[in-house]
DNA sequence: ATTTACAAACAGGCTTGACGGTTTGTTTCG
DNA sequence: CGAAACAAACCGTCAAGCCTGTTTGTAAAT
């Protein structure tokens, strides 16, 4: 018979960790089973608490969706971060990056975003508890695109379109997933995708190695 | 007293006319208030039927919905086909066909889709049920893109990924406009993504009029 | 001792699918 | 043709299930 670990933890401790465990039940049912099939008695459970915990953490299920969410989203800011430090110290291509984005979004990001989107639609309380949060995202993105692009000596303007547009191809790849699964369909649109960066890049800055991709229609001139 | 309008309609009329409203109806509701919130009394009620017909015409909720959804895609499928015919008589740009595919998408179909991927993803019946529908969708899709590019003098295979990227950025374009109300951003994208066609597009036939676009990193060689 | 964290039972509301009954249209047959 | 038999469309009600938020009770920390 073990000892029982009984750390006598601080109450503090105790509600941290319990907060923390509902949430991260939250997002996995959430991904795993919808948002619609996720009740508060099904967070609970998975969570390993009572239902009593759970009521006491968070006032409703919608605060409680909502909090894990913002949790999700601000764990994947940090991985965000912390790969921007690297691009910043030239550890990344366009290349690494774009399949970055892509492997953080289809892990499971995307997927859960795109369980919340519908009821952010209808809800006007939750989208402007959300809002916010998304905004922090898209800046921590703009920051990491922006030291690429500038190093690559492309205008922050044309950057950010490039930036949005990638996003936006990503989520569009990622929401047909669902109804159309042919990962080598997806393969070569990501390919086609870094192609296309490859040589907006290199056309920006031609006084290094000049657009190898542009070239080849000047035969026809 | 006006006389009442009864033709005697047949029997065929009266449940076309029902089943009719009931789908439109549905995809009403799905587009106002989400699918979670559309419940099959709302539906009866939108509809102008009692529930008792619903139940009559369609087996069970999952059944009406996908049935609403069926009939909401072929019917943009009708559309996309009549455009389809005037691309093929040459009453087309890029430009345009790019903002008729971002104006279908965004009138209802994609935030729709956006209701029911979800359960889509959860639910594999539901989710089968639908994957030929949505083939049907793409097929059609590529019937008219091909007709575009094939004229551009493109490789098909260059093309559909032209149009599988454009189709993605049209979603996830949509996607983002629920948690971002930001009419010039979308414009500005959307304008960047025609004139990147349009770029790719005069690269494919360099003989007639020549890369405009391309032709401007040419200074620094 | 008092506040905080947690637990369990409860009540109200909503939704779906089922069922019996009614109206309307269609077909059969004298 | 006309009535009767049949089938399809339609209506209103009901019961079972689930979910959320509330309330009441217990244990743990300060």
């Amino acid at each position: 018979m073990a000892q029982q670990p009984k750390p006598r933890r601080s109450q503090a401790e105790r509600s941290a960790e319990t907060r923390q465990r509902l949430l991260d039940a939250a997002v996995s049912l959430m991904h795993e089973r919808g948002l619609a099939g996720t009740s508060t008695n099904d967070i609970a459970e998975t969570a390993g608490v009572s239902r009593g915990a759970l009521t006491h953490h968070f006032e409703s299920r919608e605060e409680l969706i909502a909090a894990a969410i913002e949790d999700m989203l601000d764990k994947v800011i940090g991985e965000l971060k912390s790969y921007a430090t690297r691009v910043a110290e030239g550890e990344s291509s366009s290349d690494a990056l774009i399949e970055f984005l892509y492997g953080v979004m289809s892990d499971r990001l995307f997927y859960v975003t795109l369980e919340y989107l519908p009821e952010a639609r209808h809800n006007a309380m939750f989208r402007h508890r959300l809002v916010p949060v998304v905004s922090r995202w898209h800046a921590a993105l703009d920051g990491i695109w922006g030291e690429l692009t500038a190093r690559y000596g492309m205008k922050p303007e044309a950057g950010r379109d490039l930036l949005n547009a990638t996003m936006c191809l990503i989520r569009g790849m990622i929401a047909q997933t669902i109804l159309r699964d042919d990962p080598p369909y997806y393969r070569r649109l990501l390919d086609f995708w870094k192609a296309s960066i490859r040589a907006q890049l290199a056309a920006a800055r031609p006084e290094r190695n000049g657009p190898r991709i542009v070239t080849i229609p000047l035969r026809g001139q």
